[in-house]
RNA sequence: GCGCCCUUAGCUCAGUGGACUAGAGCAACGGCCUUCUAAGCCGUGGGUCCCAGGUUCGAAUCCUGGAGGGCGCACCA
């Protein structure tokens, strides 16, 4: 249970009786109304403004509708006191069997707790990742695979019909590079001398070499004589066969799953960029103009040239955008336009794209585009995520593709672990650089969030195997602990645990609506201080541990604590694709 | 030059309209601990929330302008 949203319906009951009473006038906007903790822990458990909000249409002083209200809300069992504080916000403090019962909840629902039905069923398509096929991932695209599949796996928790999807951009002048690339990777496989500067325009990574190799042994000398239109099209097709294949590869070390992949060079080849562009001409969105230079730079080759342009200014884009190359071609965008459309008729009217920081300039056209073809009916957010600066012990690690002191995303899952890589990738907001360094993040210590959450989980399964040990009869199933004598947790520290336990749905359902996975994670560590503190305090003073051998029903009320902790940690690095450890090694 | 993003404690960062005192971790300083699983615990000091206006009963939060940093900027993806 959602607590606060629980409380907010409570509050708006009593809205709704005291209107029916004449005590407050009908048809009150109770919208604003908010029920949420209090800043302060110590003002009590839960928050609302409803006084505050309703003071002026009302016709009252916030105070004396506060004290009105806050007399109502008492009749609730849970609320033990409900005091109206500053302006007039009424706090209220909560019975200890209302959280004791939350703890319950916790142990009957599982990592399931925090799930809800706030999504409503409605589907969502979450694009992430779609690397070019043309080279292994780097710590970047591993950034934005982990938080595209995290933010679909948070979505799917709170109730949305969530597709994963990856987009290959098969087609276009980049992967007819690749090709070209891979040609001279098969004549040098063959003995063939390559010049210095074939790859100066593509791509002179040593990972095409083994490319280059495998058509030696699937042709032959078959193309070494061939001109280039007759080889371009097999090796492309292979080169991309291939990469994509490293690509998934790389996916599954950082285990980053799809639903779709979805093909550039099939929508074109379908027609789908034709239809699309013809939908948005029948809209009298497309025309041909010529562009001014873009304000206050000219680029050496500028000239103004007639283009096929897309009215994007009648959507909130600075300038209009080309839709079509001077050869007459397509531009990505324009392809781009389509896959949209696509992904509009199959039934995402919510789209969410991840991108890097490199593409933040295309958001703009991208969604004026979805509005333009959905009518405004489609909804597209677009997840820009920052650098990632790659640091060891402190040390910025230099990297340049010349001088193949390039690190790929492998690499580094393949040093630190998967585990380690997804969740530091989620401790900061999307939009901010992110620091990874890959000592710091392995170091034992609270510094470190992956280990300090683990940690908690793993101390949680300890002291549950110890049970077994201090107490052979115990029985250690949540369905067993839900059965203990949870009115024995009396302690502040151990409800203050509870607390923290309890706010989880919310935690989850408002980083899903802000598209926000990033949140959880401080979540997350601060949950594992709470805990960390409890057990410390059993440290200092032997009657606040967990296990008490001389009190069976305590320890079992305790440990029903500790077994709901474990819970909540392992729902939340479920949703990071973290496997929840059961001990440290 | 234009666009987008960022600017909160010495450092790294939470905090998308609410109050009494703007939070956390690290670092600093002062104590303590050597453990039911060790990688610690308690306390103290530390802030013109980049600046200036505006909206509001109320702004770190919203709006406008400015400063600094990052990313990008027609016919590449």
């Amino acid at each position: 249970m959602n607590l606060f949203k629980y409380f907010q319906s409570e509050v708006l009951n009593v809205v709704e009786e005291m209107t029916v009473a004449g005590k407050l006038p009908a048809g009150i906007d109770s919208t604003k109304i908010v029920t949420e903790p209090p800043r302060e822990a110590a003002h009590g458990d839960v928050s609302t403004n409803a006084a505050l909000v309703l003071a002026k249409q009302a016709g009252q002083k916030p105070r004396d509708l506060a004290e009105r209200l806050a007399h109502q809300l008492k009749e609730n069992a849970a609320v033990v006191a409900a005091e109206v504080a500053g302006p007039g916000f009424i706090n209220l403090r909560l019975a200890d069997a209302f959280w004791t019962a939350r703890l319950t909840e916790i142990l009957a629902e599982g990592t399931a707790y925090g799930d809800s039905d706030f999504g409503r069923a409605e589907r969502v398509n979450v694009e992430y990742v779609s690397a070019n096929p043309t080279g292994p991932m780097h710590i970047g695209h591993g950034r934005g695979a982990v938080v595209g599949d995290a933010l679909a796996s948070l979505l799917e928790k709170v109730g949305y019909q969530v597709v994963r999807e990856y987009y290959i951009n098969d087609a276009g002048a980049q992967v007819d590079k690749l090709a070209q690339a891979v040609y001279y990777r098969y004549r040098e496989a063959l003995g063939i001398g390559i010049g210095p500067d074939v790859f100066k325009d593509s791509y002179p990574g040593d990972y095409l070499k083994p490319i280059g190799q495998k058509l030696v042994e699937k042709y032959g000398r078959e193309w070494v004589d061939a001109a280039p239109e007759a080889w371009l099209s097999v090796f492309r097709d292979f080169a991309i066969a291939e990469m994509m294949a490293v690509i998934r590869e790389d996916l599954k070390a950082l285990g980053v799953v799809f639903d779709v992949f979805s093909s550039e060079r099939a929508l074109v080849a379908e027609g789908g960029v034709d239809a699309a562009l013809k939908a948005l001409d029948t809209k009298g969105l497309v025309y041909e103009g010529v562009l001014e230079p873009p304000k206050g730079m000219v680029p050496e080759d500028w000239e103004p040239r007639p283009q096929t342009l897309f009215r994007s200014t009648d959507f909130g884009d600075d300038v209009d955008r080309p839709l079509r190359k001077s050869d007459g071609s397509w531009t990505y965008f324009a392809s781009d336009i389509a896959y949209h459309l696509d992904k509009f008729r199959r039934g995402a009217n919510t789209m969410i794209n991840v991108w890097g920081a490199d593409h933040a300039g295309y958001v703009k056209r991208m969604q004026a585009a979805v509005k333009a073809l959905t009518d405004g009916k489609g909804d597209l957010d677009v997840k820009v995520c920052q650098l990632v600066n790659l640091f060891e012990a402190g040390a910025p690690v230099k990297m340049s593709k010349r001088a193949g002191t390039f690190i790929t995303l492998r690499e580094v899952v393949d040093e630190v672990g998967k585990d380690v890589v997804r969740f530091i990738m989620l401790t900061r907001k999307n939009d901010v650089t992110l620091d990874f360094d890959t000592e710091k993040v392995r170091e034992q210590t609270r510094d470190n969030p992956v280990f300090y959450v683990q940690y908690a989980h793993a101390r949680a399964c300890s002291v549950l195997r110890h049970a077994g040990e201090a107490f052979p009869d115990i029985q250690l199933t949540p369905a067993a602990l839900s059965g203990a004598a949870l009115g024995r947790l009396t302690e502040p520290g151990e409800l203050a645990l509870i607390r923290k336990m309890a706010d989880w749905p919310r935690q989850v359902e408002t980083a899903a609506r802000f598209h926000e996975p990033h949140r959880l994670a401080f979540y997350l560590y601060e949950l594992a201080g709470e805990f960390h503190g409890q057990w410390n305090r059993g440290n200092e003073a032997a009657d606040l541990r967990f296990l008490k051998p001389d009190d069976a029903e305590l320890s079992a009320a305790r440990l029903a604590l500790v077994s709901g902790l474990a819970t909540v940690i392992a729902s939340g690095l479920e949703i990071f694709g973290v496997e929840p450890v059961e001990e440290m090694r």
